[in-house]
RNA sequence: GGGCGGAUAGUUCAGCGGUAGAACACCUGCCUUACACGCAGGGGGUCACAGGUUCGAACCCUGUUUCGCCCA
């Protein structure tokens, strides 16, 4: 075995046996109690692992082989989304680089080409996925284009159209102009930005004065079709003249409507149907006319004499110039303003009326919310449940069409000859209502989180009735961040109870966001990215797992550095040479037979206890989601209790120091505590924990297939871990007098006194366990003294819980200088007894704080006046010698 | 503008009513045959501020300051 761990050869080696063993393949079985499924959020097709993909994975990993080794019949089906924007953007870009468009290649051949790409390049993520170790169902994997997903979307569609709940019709939605297609609201990020709020005059037409207007967006004027003022301002009483359109000189009613804010700006506020989502909706309530100035590609039309083919920019420019060369302008202010900007490409979106397929949201999010109300789906940390339910109980209808051509185009042909829209799963020749043949497709295809809202229910068969489906559905919990509450969970619930009548996943757990160690978003641009496929190489797969273990907190962000996926391969390092430790003196394997409690010393039962309690505890907190809490715990126990305590112990005892007997029931309590250790480790990092499993001949099968350890009542013992904190506290008081006195690590210091009650706990402990004192603390002799009588001379001493203890160091004892540092214990014992007095005298603390506090109290007093007086005596004899 | 979350050691965070904790960083020793990818020891905090509730507040309540996020 070598002298230190690497990763490189153990971890592809590994998973090449895993997949030809099948242990991640699900089988459908009889017990639905038994079943255990996540889908996984699916990564975007084009994308390539980052650091949030490798936490989200390496949380339902842990979770996966958790509940295999738990005996349940897991399924993680794994799969990728066809993102449809982003995968058609790279195509593009490639084209480019050829100096062509979409448009020169057309439809159909641009559609192949895209397809090409996916197939070159669309397996790169899955490869990643892997090196990770992710134990998905690699048979199962799906992808929201193909077959059996498209024939899902289309049932889809076509249903919700027959409800009445899809509908297609002239609104004003989100346009980026870059991508050239709508977006559903959340998929624009809005952003506070400066801006100026420009105030203009709009003259009445009878010649009389004039209305000032605040705008941000000037070049729209020449959309306006009305100025609104609230009705209960001072301004109604204009409602009902006419206004002159400083640009274009058109003439438009004032009218009154509650949507204007009478605070803000001059209280009255141009109405642009065609180019502001409020405004459309006061067109519509005032039947007003929709003037689009603006054309899909962000240039002015012909609507807009003088500025036609300007961009906006540009048109705002000159709007400014114009209006404050026709004195219109009244003033322009500094603003800061919200705008919103295309979540793929950050071009800013434009509000934009046309033609678009919605779906009407409200009916569904009724479910939605009474599904969580009533606990069919529980989150976890529950607050996002409130942010689940503010959107939900305010969702707006979804716009589903997108123009591009990377997509599940929309099934819905119109015809011809009368109009009619025929909406159907199979294609149609004619149309149903007139029975023309002149029918053409929609040219528009579906928003990718169409597809994915199905992804629970359509990855595992339907429309089809299957297996999958009726064993594996609903599944266990969807794990995602918080940032996807809405594209994902919200709709995936939604979807899965119209259409399965049943909710998607018991649990929705939601995970914090990876970020740089200065709390930043990772992204290309600012150059703070960690790859997770640089660690992996550099560190290994378990180290990267581990370290996002340990880092998962319930908050909202998690702080990443190499330095602390470093600290986790040094983790790694530790259980490999801990493991080899054990592996050199477990030679002549020890018996499978239990040792009697009477050859098990302190530390073998109290390690034996931790373990157990440790086993119990990693049960309750992965039961809980708690794997961040596990990673730690584990870390901990393993570095903490196991190597820098048992293991020390143990090695007098292997060298053979107490005979054969006791050597073969260490050998026996390692074997015990690795095996329990690596199968616990084992769901955090499987790669190592397998490789030790086969080193210390555990088993030939695969350490997945061992059952997770149930704690071993017989193996507790309740006293234990308390005289092993005596114990410990014993030896580190003994190692800092040795420090203090700069006594060097080698040397073996002749003598050491403890003075404690016949009696008492910790001469109990010391009497049998002394010995392990004198080696931990190297000491030659442990003596035991009751209590009182004169300070040995040459004597370093300092406090324990029940005793004292003194470190005879003869002629280096520097009298002075122990004189202070006693002062120094003493005064800090007075900060402690001062606390206690004072509460003890309050009669109100005494009076009504609970009995067992006030008792605590009483003996903690106790405890530090004999404390202070061993210290004054032990000044006092100093002084005098 | 509405809502949510945070402010605790140099840093990242845990603790959420009974004597302030961890990891990393820092300082001091040490190559003690599992590991220097290591071992042992140590220093370090008015728990943002101001009130209130309570016998007792980092923790509960109110307000302030401040940072971040989401939604309009």
């Amino acid at each position: 075995m070598a002298a230190a761990y690497d990763p490189k050869p153990i971890e592809d080696k590994w998973y090449a046996r895993w997949l030809e063993q099948g242990l991640f393949s699900a089988v459908p079985g009889e017990d639905k109690s038994k079943a255990f499924s996540i889908v996984i959020p699916p990564p975007n097709v084009t994308g390539s692992l980052h650091m949030g993909h490798a936490f989200n994975h390496t949380f339902q990993d842990i979770l996966c082989r958790y509940k295999r080794m738990k005996g349940f019949n897991v399924l993680w089906l794994p799969g990728t989304d066809h993102a449809g924007i982003a995968t058609q953007n790279v195509v593009e870009r490639r084209l480019a680089e050829e100096g062509k468009s979409r448009h020169d290649l057309g439809r159909e051949e641009f559609v192949d080409r895209v397809w090409e790409w996916k197939e070159e390049f669309g397996s790169r993520i899955i490869t990643q996925m892997k090196k990770l170790g992710n134990s998905c169902d690699w048979e199962r994997e799906r992808f929201t284009l193909d077959e059996g997903l498209s024939r899902a979307v289309r049932t889809v569609f076509v249903r919700l159209y027959e409800k009445g709940l899809i509908y297609r019709g002239k609104y004003i939605i989100n346009w980026c102009s870059r991508c050239h297609t709508a977006l559903s609201d959340i998929e624009v990020e809005h952003e506070e930005r400066k801006g100026a709020l420009y105030y203009v005059r709009y003259p009445f037409t009878d010649g009389n004065g004039a209305l000032v207007v605040a705008t941000t967006r000037p070049e729209t004027i020449w959309g306006d079709t009305a100025i609104a003022v609230h009705p209960r301002s001072e301004k109604a009483s204009f409602a009902g003249r006419t206004v002159r359109v400083p640009l274009g000189g058109r003439e438009i009613p004032v009218i009154e409507d509650i949507m204007v804010d009478p605070e803000f700006g001059t209280g009255c506020v141009k109405i642009t149907p065609a180019h502001d989502p409020n405004d459309f909706l006061v067109g519509q309530r005032h039947g007003l006319e929709q003037v689009q100035v603006i054309d899909g590609e962000g240039f002015m039309n012909s609507l807009a004499p003088g500025y036609e083919g300007l961009s906006i920019p540009e048109a705002r420019k000159k709007a400014v110039e114009d209006l404050r060369s026709s004195g219109s302008l009244e003033k322009t202010e500094e603003m800061v303003h919200s705008v919103g900007q295309c979540y793929r490409c950050r071009t800013v979106v434009e509000p934009y009326l046309s033609e678009q397929w919605f779906v009407r949201a409200k009916p569904l999010a009724e479910r939605g919310v009474e599904a969580v109300e009533q606990g069919r789906i529980s989150w976890t940390p529950e607050q996002w449940k409130k942010v689940y339910y503010t959107w939900m109980e305010n969702i707006r209808d979804w716009c589903i069409s997108r123009q591009l051509w990377w997509g599940h185009r929309i099934p819905a042909w119109t015809c011809g000859e009368c109009g009619h829209i025929t909406v159907s799963e199979r294609d149609p020749d004619v149309c149903e209502a007139c029975g023309s043949a002149k029918i053409l497709q929609d040219e528009d295809v579906l928003d990718t989180w169409f597809s994915s809202a199905l992804w629970p229910f359509s990855t595992l068969g339907w429309p089809d009735d299957m297996e999958d489906l009726r064993y594996f559905y609903p599944t266990s919990v969807m794990v995602t961040g918080f940032d996807i509450i809405f594209f994902w969970v919200a709709r995936m619930i939604m979807m899965g109870l119209e259409f399965m009548d049943e909710v998607p996943f018991h649990d929705v757990y939601i995970h914090a966001l990876i970020r740089d160690e200065k709390g930043q978003k990772m992204s290309k641009s600012s150059g703070n990215v960690i790859d997770p496929l640089d660690m992996i190489d550099r560190y290994g797969a378990d180290a990267l797992r581990m370290t996002l273990a340990a880092l998962t907190v319930q908050g909202r962000d998690i702080l990443l550095s190499t330095g602390k996926i470093e600290t986790y391969r040094l983790f790694m390092n530790k259980i490999w040479n801990a493991s080899r430790f054990a592996l050199m003196n477990l030679e002549g394997a020890p018996g499978e037979k239990k040792p009697l409690r009477e050859s098990l010393s302190l530390a073998d039962r109290w390690i034996l206890t931790r373990t157990q309690n440790v086993a119990d505890e990693a049960t309750k907190l992965l039961d809980a989601f708690g794997t961040g809490e596990t990673a730690r715990m584990l870390y901990d126990f393993v570095w903490g209790d196991l190597c820098d305590w048992y293991l020390e112990l143990s090695k007098p005892v292997l060298r053979g120091d107490e005979g054969g007997e006791r050597k073969t029931t260490v050998q026996w309590v390692l074997s015990h505590v690795f095996r329990r250790v690596l199968l616990l480790l084992h769901p955090f990092i499987p790669f190592v924990t397998e490789e030790l499993w086969h080193t210390f001949g555990f088993g030939e099968e695969s350490i997945e297939t061992v059952s997770w350890p149930e704690p071993d009542r017989e193996l507790i013992f309740a006293e234990s871990p308390e005289e092993m904190a005596l114990f410990q506290e014993t030896v580190r008081v003994l190692r800092n007098l040795r420090a203090e006195a700069r006594i060097s690590p080698q040397t073996t210091v002749n003598r050491a006194v403890v003075q404690t009650g016949e009696d008492s706990p910790l001469a109990a402990v010391l009497r049998i366990n002394g010995g392990m004192i004198e080696t931990l603390a190297k000491i030659r002799s442990l003596t035991l003294l009751p209590p009182g009588g004169e300070k040995a001379a040459g004597a370093l001493s300092s406090q324990l819980s029940g005793g004292e203890a003194h470190l005879i160091v003869g002629d280096i004892l520097d009298i002075p200088s122990e004189i202070e540092r006693l002062e120094k214990e003493a005064e800090a014992v007075q900060m402690n007894l001062s606390a206690s007095e004072g509460r003890l005298s309050n009669p109100s603390f005494v009076a009504r704080a609970p009995e067992e506090v006030v008792e605590k109290e009483k003996s903690r007093l106790e405890e530090n006046r004999a404390r202070m007086a061993r210290i004054r005596e032990n000044i006092e004899s100093l002084r005098r010698s």
